[in-house]
DNA sequence: CGTCCTATTGACCTCACTCAAGAATAGTGG
DNA sequence: CCACTATTCTTGAGTGAGGTCAATAGGACG
């Protein structure tokens, strides 16, 4: 019976202390990840053939997947997150997505036998291993996981929405807003707090998500911040104005926001910088 | 038995006559979309509770699928070409994929019953219409079927690694460039010649898809020509130098391509406009 | 304590967006 | 078939935004 696993995050060695929410899944509203996909109590049956989904733990920076290898398992993220990128001809590591608790890693390389994409640890983290062989059986054990997977396949498609949705925006303030947005919704998603943002990843690695210089990223957060809808404090950052930061958002081009009261200010003047400790 | 079903091109009121290689599926290397996803001949039987596909024609700008809409039918695209897109809460309509022969639309409504993009045909096309409610079992009857369903499923992640290549790139011309080799890309897949396009989008649809302005894509074909890397005629394109294409292609951002030696020439001059009939 | 990585800020300047106008094409109706 | 219209495409001019280069400071880690 492998519901008797505690979905114990992993307190060794985590540089920076978890925050409260981050370790209390039952705060969530819905149960914790494994739950979700696997079911609970006597639901979570397995087939005679078909192993139970293995916990791994995954050291931050460690590489979950990684590009051109043979695509083995695929990976449910019980708790942390992951940055999915892609190594351009020229070298450039290009971002494609950062996955977080819930989702499911690796179903890109089903078709071609081949990873497409390097999976790695934002930080420390823990996922569920399910070999590719054992997909089929698994499905069929449990309906719960073959309707999650399901899911998920569709869910593909969202991800290339909100990809398409940031990058269609133009100007580097609007499109730092969006990304703020999106990760905002996606805590609230898992029932954290929305105004409280962690940001585990580099400027770098969001720049190259959102398809700016990390310089330019920079920038506008502190331009976030002087507007007045953002507190930052290096990769930590509260939305102070959730509202205003939707309606900066909401215009993808041209000038101003919507009824032209949501533009920042033109002359970029960060006389008083709100960047907390990054004051001088 | 579904498999005399003529794949017929719709030559009713076509504006730009069809080229040869487009109604004549016997000289791709695959066989015709229609048996590539059923099964040709006897294998392409179908279980007596579940309908066989029905072939729907669309005419040119008429919505297979609206946004918002109940979603009803998957499409398997035999013929022609489609245009994907969302509309933006301010009204900006963003171009998310183009879809051609081979392709199915309509799998991101699967898990929420709506369907979350509005695809518009950019030609006259044929397509085949599986229901909804007919997919679990036209899985279980036709296994070839259910394989291509799963390749499409991880298909869209191809996709969106296409377009995280496309917007990375920095500068516009680059950004066509990769643009028009992802084109001829998809021609090539489909045996068609790669150095001859058709694109039968408008130029906003392809700004759109790029996150350009519509006039950044027009001034970076004829500057694409003007380097002798294509000839330019409206929506007819033809590759001349597709190494130099790549080349350019290949750098995603920073000044020249690789080793310098890519870069277009600096003073933006088209003095002599390689434009075909727009010279003047 | 020294090194490496990351983040921020500044200066400069190219480039692409915006606005605007003209030309070519497609579509419609007589 | 041609006139008329609407849409699409191209080109120009100007400017502001963001990319590149560069320097500094902060933080992590051994």
């Amino acid at each position: 019976m492998l519901d008797t696993i505690d979905p114990i995050f992993l307190p060794t060695t985590l540089r920076t202390p978890p925050a409260a929410q981050d370790v209390q899944p039952a705060q969530c509203p819905h149960a914790s990840p494994f739950e979700r996909w696997f079911g609970q109590g006597e639901r979570a049956h397995w087939s005679a053939s078909v192993a139970a989904p293995v916990a791994c733990r995954v050291a931050r920076q460690a590489a979950l997947l990684r590009e051109g290898a043979c695509a083995r398992n695929v990976y449910v993220v019980q708790a942390g997150d992951f940055k999915v990128s892609r190594m351009a001809e020229d070298g450039y590591e290009q971002v494609l997505d950062f996955a977080v608790a819930g989702e499911v890693l690796g179903l890109e390389g089903l078709a071609g036998g081949r990873t497409l994409a390097t999976v790695e640890a934002l930080q420390d983290s823990l996922v569920y291993a399910i070999p590719i062989h054992d997909l089929r059986g698994l499905r069929a054990a449990n309906p719960l996981f073959d309707e999650r997977l399901q899911q998920s396949l569709s869910a593909q498609w969202g991800r290339m929405r909100d990809l398409a949705w940031l990058t269609g925006a133009v100007g580097s303030d609007r499109r730092t807003a969006r990304f703020l947005l999106l990760m905002a919704r996606r805590m609230a998603e898992r029932g954290m707090s929305a105004s409280r943002l962690h940001l585990t990843m580099r400027r770098r690695d969001i720049a190259s998500y959102l398809g700016l210089a990390h310089e330019s990223v920079s920038r506008s957060m502190t331009a976030l911040a002087a507007a007045g809808l953002l507190k930052v404090l290096g990769r930590e950052v509260q939305i102070i104005d959730m509202e205003g930061l939707r309606l900066l958002a909401s215009s993808t081009r041209g000038h101003g926001g919507e009824a032209g009261a949501a533009t920042l200010a033109a002359p970029r003047s960060p006389r008083h910088s709100a960047t907390g400790s990054y004051a001088h």
